[in-house]
DNA sequence: CTCGATCCCTGGACGC
DNA sequence: TGCGTCCAGGGATCGA
């Protein structure tokens, strides 16, 4: 699943590959997790792509201008670095591989693999394609202010964002730290796999609220965040479903997790065995020795979420949901 | 405003 | 082997 390391490594890889490179044309299938597909139709063939960065989750495929200068968004890359978004980019192809998605580089004459959604051909025999067979995924093709705009809804850069920022942002809320790793409008670019990851190595469970943490422990949880997300970085990300790379490679991240998928099996740190609790209705693994459990106030909402577990009684309720929804569909 | 719950979607795992 | 069911989760949306 694509969080920042795996979007990081297949920025890198596009822009390696694809950037300089023409869209002659663009071929769509399946449109719904698309903003605007006219849009696409309509102002991608033709156009260079002149840059390929990442943006919190999200890959920025920056346009080169209509006249075909690569000038403003080629030399972009130094200001993006300050972690705001970038007032040269002025056209953007932004694309969000959602759980499943992926963009990656083929030679025409290749078969298209299932669920291939949107072809660009490229002005050198290979096509850039994207599949998601989920399609929980998004793309846009977004331009001056309302790119910019959209961009700005998107919190700190993880990897850029100071101690004081971050301390600031997780102290001053009541959601628990979980909720706010991966809320995108704190940090943009922090998934599940990283989030517990990132709580496992600071030692702080995930259904803490944010304002109940000591400033060392958010300090901390930044701390591991970060070398966590740029050894993932290194190893071209975790590659637990299908995610692969710009070449089609796995990373090598998953080897490395300590808690992620872990459920029932020892603590790496105590020896005690790995819980699994929903959170933020997210899996969210732990280690209930290393991380201890925010004090329960009775009948609060923390207390609940003490008591929710993956399976169970709520899979009754789920049933019920479920035979409620076929009804209804067909009457 | 904040926060949690629900829903979208499909392949794969699992149970019978 | 084949069918039904559940599950994974990022983010939009809705309601409290």
């Amino acid at each position: 699943m694509p969080e920042l390391p795996e979007v990081e490594t297949l920025a890198r890889g596009l822009q390696e590959s694809v950037a300089g490179r023409r869209i002659l044309s663009v071929t769509l299938r399946k449109t719904d997790f698309i903003d605007d597909p006219v849009a696409i139709e309509r102002e991608l063939p033709g156009r260079r792509i002149a840059r390929v960065e990442r943006f919190g989750k999200f890959m920025l495929l920056q346009l080169a201008n209509k006249n075909d200068a690569l000038g403003a968004a080629a030399d972009s890359a130094a200001a993006d670095r300050n972690g705001t978004p970038n007032a040269a980019i002025q056209e953007a192809l932004l694309v969000h591989l959602g759980m499943t998605g992926n963009l990656a580089p083929h030679h025409a004459e290749q078969p298209l693999a299932k669920h291939t959604h949107v072809t660009f051909v490229l002005d050198d025999g290979r096509e850039l394609r994207y599949t998601d067979p989920r399609r929980f995924g998004r793309m846009a093709y977004l331009a001056g202010e309302t790119l910019t705009t959209e961009l700005l809804r998107f919190g700190a850069e993880p990897l850029l964002v100071t101690a004081e920022e971050f301390a600031r942002r997780v102290r001053s809320s009541r959601a628990r730290i979980k909720t706010l790793l991966l809320d995108q409008r704190v940090l943009r670019g922090v998934g599940n796999i990283y989030a517990d990851e990132s709580l496992w190595s600071a030692r702080i469970h995930p259904a803490r609220a944010g304002g109940s943490l000591k400033l060392e422990e958010v300090e901390a949880l930044l701390r591991a965040l970060q070398r966590i997300l740029r050894k993932a970085i290194q190893m071209r990300g975790s590659s637990i479903s299908d995610f692969v790379d710009a070449d089609g490679v796995e990373g090598d991240y998953q080897q490395h997790h300590k808690v992620y998928g872990r459920e029932g099996e020892k603590c790496f740190r105590c020896g005690a065995t790995i819980k699994r609790i929903i959170v933020a209705g997210r899996s969210s693994h732990f280690c209930p020795v290393c991380q201890r459990a925010p004090r329960r106030k009775s009948g609060s909402g923390v207390a609940a979420v003490e008591m929710r577990t993956p399976r169970g009684a709520r899979v009754e309720k789920k049933k019920a949901k479920r035979k409620m929804r076929l009804r209804t569909s067909k009457g």
